[in-house]
DNA sequence: CTCCAATGGTCTGTTTCCAGACTTTTGGAG
DNA sequence: CTCCAAAAGTCTGGAAACAGACCATTGGAG
């Protein structure tokens, strides 16, 4: 097995090539919802930048998404890259389908993972202290989650978690539990949304706004934990 | 500011160049002292497939750290790339120094993000069923730090912290904290080993292992943050 | 003493990726 | 109606990275 802490430290410089990378990242935007449909990817001149490739690998990547039918590409002024794709209803199979598609370590290292840095995040933002707007933006996330149509409650509930981290003012935090919430989506995307586990899921919510407003790091990291404990369960619930 | 979630997903697919990133991963290695002072590296072809670049770039960056003087290349059997490089004992003004060039804040962003994904790792491993060799190896790496002779005492903290994330088993999550330390580094290695510290830091230690051991999280998470707590306000210390 | 296996060192052709200039399309402003 | 600005679309030369074959060196095994 060598070293452990090696393999930790010299893992892969580069996940693959540049432009599988990049599919990679806008369709997970896209099902995350994080630029909604109807919505537009930013310019290719300014997102090439963002994403640190040449817009000749974006744009790549682009017509691949097109081709696959996520994105309606319009030229001229006002043109961009348009979001067309609704998250399919979750038919039964799809959960062990992406199950088998990751692998039963990778899932128990995403769960694991997520675990780690949302009960972190929870926990450093609680114990941190918030202006007016960081609590008003907290309540309007948790609000826009409980007010959600059945098909925006997956991206709200993404928004919501990923403004906990965000909060924090730490990118690097920001962007790990960005990255964890990614590894779990298409999992959480099979689920069928129903109303029991909604409203477990919102009085969950809740209780970790609650106690992150309260400044109560303590109960902010076991709410969390509480309420990813339900999500793991409940995959494994429609694995078992 | 752009809707924020964007920034986090859409960040650069690439930190860099391969040869800049390679080169950047080895002196992490040497500086973590994960590779210890008179090791070799792995053999460049194994390394090349671990890191998932090509040998041709692995050598431009063994190269230049051979330049740099952090190693030395034998060739023939049992030949390799040995590392030369001792810590420097820390003069005063190296801190801010390092703090200056990484900028004010990086350094919150690091500190933040380090508290958060280790205060998780500990939680998520005080949470779940040690094995006896889990605990023999958390035992034995706490006895590590405290036995550590001045020279190698950032290196066995580094070791025990980063076994805390490599016992949770999740792979994603001890990378996290790899690079959680890797960015704290250079500021550690610019304060001085003083005896008091140590004494605290040992303390400390005794207590996250005592909470892990005992399947607390709530105390081990605590006993991190304490620790981290400390650790930053070292480094506050040395620059007010 | 000879051979061999493991290692670093070198070379070549190919693929990927990039930077940047240029072209075309589009819808609104004047 | 004309022009303009902002966007996607296209092209080219070059740099970076790769894969893989091959060479050179070294220390031990037999």
């Amino acid at each position: 097995m060598g070293e452990p802490q090696l393999v930790a430290l010299l893992r892969p410089v580069r996940a693959g090539n540049a432009f599988e990378e990049t599919v990679e990242r806008l369709l997970q935007a896209i099902k995350l919802g994080v630029v909604a449909p109807g919505d537009k990817l930013p310019a290719e001149r300014e997102l090439a930048t963002q994403l640190g490739i040449s817009r000749v690998t974006l744009r790549e990547a682009i017509r691949s998404l097109q081709e696959a039918g996520y994105l309606d590409v319009r030229r001229g002024r006002y043109g961009g890259a348009f979001v067309v794709y609704e998250p399919p209803l979750p038919a039964h199979g799809d959960l062990r389908r992406a199950v088998n598609a990751m692998g039963p370590y990778e899932l128990e290292d995403a769960l694991t993972f997520r675990m780690a840095v949302e009960c972190g995040a929870a926990q450093v933002l609680a114990a941190s202290v918030l202006t007016d707007e960081q609590r008003a933006t907290l309540r309007r996330r948790l609000a826009d989650v409980n007010d959600a149509a059945p098909a925006d409650y997956r991206r709200l509930d993404t928004a919501f978690h990923l403004a906990i981290a965000e909060l924090t003012g730490s990118a690097l935090l920001a962007a790990a539990c960005a990255d964890a919430r990614l590894r779990v989506t298409d999992l959480l995307n099979a689920i069928p949304v129903l109303g029991p586990n909604i409203d477990h899921a919102a009085a969950q919510h809740a209780a970790i706004v609650a106690a992150i407003l309260a400044g109560d790091p303590e109960a902010a990291r076991k709410a969390v934990k509480e309420h990813l404990d339900g999500t793991a369960a409940l995959l494994r619930a429609f694995l078992a």
